[in-house]
DNA sequence: TCTCCCTCGGCACACCGACACGCATCTTGA
DNA sequence: TCAAGATGCGTGTCGGTGTGCCGAGGGAGA
């Protein structure tokens, strides 16, 4: 299945607001709301949006410190592996965790209050992880980008 | 402004379903409908909703590549900074960037389709970028965890 | 301890808008 | 040229949303 470009609007604007009603896309994209019902709709059923989530502002829930760390294992086992995997899903604090190639076994991206706080995430939840053999981490000083979509995929019109 | 409990299963309710009307809330969360709508518009006009926003799967367009690349400028001076950043946020692939302390001066999370893709990308949209003294690229073999909230938010009841 | 006040929650109602259908028209592709 | 899918308009029904009012609970002050 193909998208036109005005399913990728449609799919721009309900990345930018997802509540908006039919008739308001509409009015955005161009086109009626029947026919926008329709697409979104099927949009939906082809699985390119998987949900509508509201974005919290996570500085107002005083977590302003990204931290980027990186772990290697003592083994790179199926089984080291799955033990790792298994606990670290249970970390609160994780909130992207990607198994990589090369040296860094892997990476996660985990969000603190501050340096004190993530002492304590480095202590309570990072340090119980299984078979870690070493820890590196690194601060974020700023986020410079920080999109949710790439921006390449509201640019390839096929229609 | 501390928030209760109620309102974090409110958030947590928005951030897994973002178009749900306050009838369908109010009636997961346990309460009216009307102290439902308050809480909710109050959650907003506090900034703790940033947006309601659509979140598209990224496998269906093709991008099911992730890359995690770390940038060392030629030098850190506040000039070299800015004209690197003022690049780096029109890179179309390009979905997250850091500025890292430490020996890597950023760090950027590239999306693309496959290798192959990535290759162009990093012809046409990473080599291009300005200062830049070192490039080096590790791929993503898999997301263990992709969460848009740790989870510690939705833990700490105050009331 | 009593009382006052303030805040929050719940109920009822009315209004407004969205959503889903049917049908005519148009465009696209073969 | 024809057929099939997509579009747009109109309409009716349904549901959500917002408001006003009342009651309950908790805290503060006398």
């Amino acid at each position: 299945m193909a998208l036109d470009r005005k399913d990728l609007a449609i799919l721009a604007e309900l990345t930018a607001n997802a509540r908006a009603s039919h008739t308001e896309l509409a009015s955005k994209v161009g086109m009626s709301s029947t026919a926008l019902a329709r697409r979104q709709k099927a949009l939906e059923d082809d699985g390119y949006i998987q949900a509508y989530q509201a974005a919290l502002d996570l500085a107002q829930f005083g977590l302003t410190t990204t931290v980027l760390v990186r772990i290697a294992l003592e083994s790179q086992s199926d089984e080291a592996l799955k033990a790792f995997e298994a606990e670290v899903v249970k970390c609160p604090s994780v909130v992207r965790c990607f198994l990589m190639s090369g040296t860094d076994d892997y990476i996660l991206i985990v969000l603190a209050r501050d340096i004190q706080d993530f002492e304590r995430i480095h202590r309570t939840e990072l340090s119980r992880l299984p078979r870690v053999a070493r820890v590196q981490s690194s601060f974020a000083l700023r986020e410079v980008v920080n999109r949710a979509v790439p921006t390449v995929v509201f640019g390839e019109a096929k229609r």
